[in-house]
DNA sequence: CTGAAAGCGCTTACAG
DNA sequence: CTGAAAGCGCTTACAG
């Protein structure tokens, strides 16, 4: 591959000029500039951008680095489509790391960007006073939480009313005349957790329903988890006659027990998925869900960690994102 | 953040020093280097990694590109699991490019990650005469492909049985006694689907069943196009009475017209999709599908690429993995 | 408008 | 066993 000298040799002007006219900064003579450009052409010339981000300040290099929990999760494949595409957009490269809801293997990721050098961080925090992410923090990295927020700091975060959105599809399944709700929740360390927790009891009290702690089960938010808590469900000698499952990736789960018990959905229990998927309309029947755009959100995201690159002192923000409903044929009235 | 030659100074020793019990190359002596630990201990010393990749010769960049079609498609993904997972556990990191079936964009991240001086690159090439990926080739970066070979070059490369993955599936369709089978391919240009038609024809062909031309529908491999020429399979005056759908966004988008046509799996019609996915039990019915495993090939394809990487003479080899029909409850004898 | 030179943070022969 | 120095491929004041 060429280097810089090279293409300043073949074009007879020194190393500086060939990089003037690559940063279209500084002034080129029309000329000069013409004979680097065919020398570039003609060496398939490709400037080295571990050279140029060793060597340029802050905000030139191009690079952020996104670390997540699981890829896995169809969630954070669309948040890394939002990202992605944000950042291409922008000229900027991505670096993913798939913590694997493992923290030593977060700290090496974040270790490895900032040892990258990436201009700034998505993170979607272990949990809410994830330690490795504050260090990254005191390093002055640009970082932007998502999904969850950390506890007592100033950080920009984008992330969505888990709450609000978990309370409205727990009162419309007692609209529907659902009072035995069960809950399959997510990990228990997790914020988002809690908050959908929250939304849960909150609608069942406003209607005066008592929650029977044999409904709500905590999971590790995994497929395997969501299928066995939903046998235990299904095993009470008093079921449920509503489940709401608290991300997709337990829905899912949840979902192969029913069928495979030779439940039917909705007739025998209905069921809503926090997490839309784009095929949820796949399922039999269509799920209906309480979406959260991880498109949305990355997209969203990554104009933050963009903005607060470019400008540094740059107040922090949260931005908290509406879920929807999305009623499809997965519930009844019962 | 800290840098060699502030380690150096606290320590009181050169920074060659310094760099030789980083790496513990060269014999240190044990007082000197207890010393040393103790100032990267305190000043929470993380050597940069720009620079180390700058300075060092291949193969101790620790660092390797992904280039995929689609990261929308569970495949992918999968794949993404087994070369992170083996990357990681040999202290590489991987950069990751999604270039969402754009060849421009393909092209762009192949120089990105041939200008970030990866030690190599797994990449799935947008058809078999990709020629943004011969130039990586041209240019002696380590390189094994997955999914798709690439015609007339001698490269790494880790498929999977694709004709004869299709042609078993045909043959169990035959074997329930159906004869009017359909086929949504992938798109057009790229060799697995040259590869899964022919496993089709050759299955139909041995079993004497003449194929309907109105029954092969070329798809662009996506979800929306699965849908739309599901519906218009579904509309013809004689439908077929089982299809094969030929990568599982087909087969999802597939499903969706057949619930809301009200169609009953696999009473009306019969499905097999190719690509399992990790919740196809959680289907309605659970889905019978050709299994490909993604976490494999991505296994395989990174350590492929490492021992290429390690010993760049050795000789190109290339891994066919078998298929394996997962037979679940989507089809039916007629 | 252009060039010579310093320097980003490392690694690695070369001396000693 | 350790240090001084060169150099990886760039960018950017500083002169001219």
């Amino acid at each position: 591959m060429a280097s810089l000298k090279q293409v300043a040799e073949r074009a007879n002007v020194s190393i500086a000029t060939v990089s003037r006219v690559l940063n279209n900064k500084d002034i080129v003579n029309p000329e000069t500039r013409a004979k680097v450009e065919n020398a570039i052409r003609d060496l398939n010339y490709l400037p080295n951008r571990v050279a140029q981000r060793l060597r340029s300040t802050s905000s030139k290099k191009k690079l952020i680095g996104v670390v997540l929990p699981d890829v896995q999760n169809p969630f954070y494949v669309d948040v890394i489509r939002g990202i992605e595409e944000t950042a291409y957009r922008n000229q900027f490269v991505v670096m993913i790391g798939n913590f694997s809801q493992d923290e030593e293997k977060e700290r090496l990721y974040l270790d490895i960007f900032q040892s990258e050098e990436v201009d700034g961080m998505i993170v979607a925090p272990a949990h809410g006073r994830d330690q490795n992410i504050l260090k990254v923090l005191e390093n002055n990295f640009a970082v932007v939480c998502i999904d969850r927020g950390l506890a007592d700091v100033d950080v920009d975060v984008v992330k969505v009313d888990n709450e609000e959105g978990v309370f409205g599809a727990i009162e419309y399944l007692i609209s529907l005349g659902h009072k035995r709700i069960a809950h399959i929740t997510g990990m228990p360390q997790i914020p988002t957790t809690a908050e959908r927790v929250k939304g849960f009891e909150r609608a069942m009290k406003k209607h005066g329903i008592k929650i029977d702690p044999d409904l709500i089960r905590p999971s590790n938010s995994s497929y395997e988890s969501g299928a066995e808590l939903m046998a235990e469900l299904l095993s009470l000698k008093k079921p449920p006659t509503a489940v709401f499952t608290a991300n997709n990736l337990i829905t899912l789960g949840a979902l192969r027990t029913i069928h495979e018990r030779g439940c039917k959905v909705p007739d025998d229990i209905s069921i809503i998925g926090f997490d839309d998927m784009y095929w949820s309309m796949s399922l039999n029947p269509p799920l209906t869900a309480v979406r959260q755009s991880g498109y949305e959100i990355g997209k969203r995201a990554a104009s933050m960690l963009l903005a607060g690159i470019f400008t540094p002192q740059r107040s922090k923000r949260q931005v908290v994102l509406p879920t929807e409903l999305i009623v499809r044929k997965s519930c009844r009235r019962i």
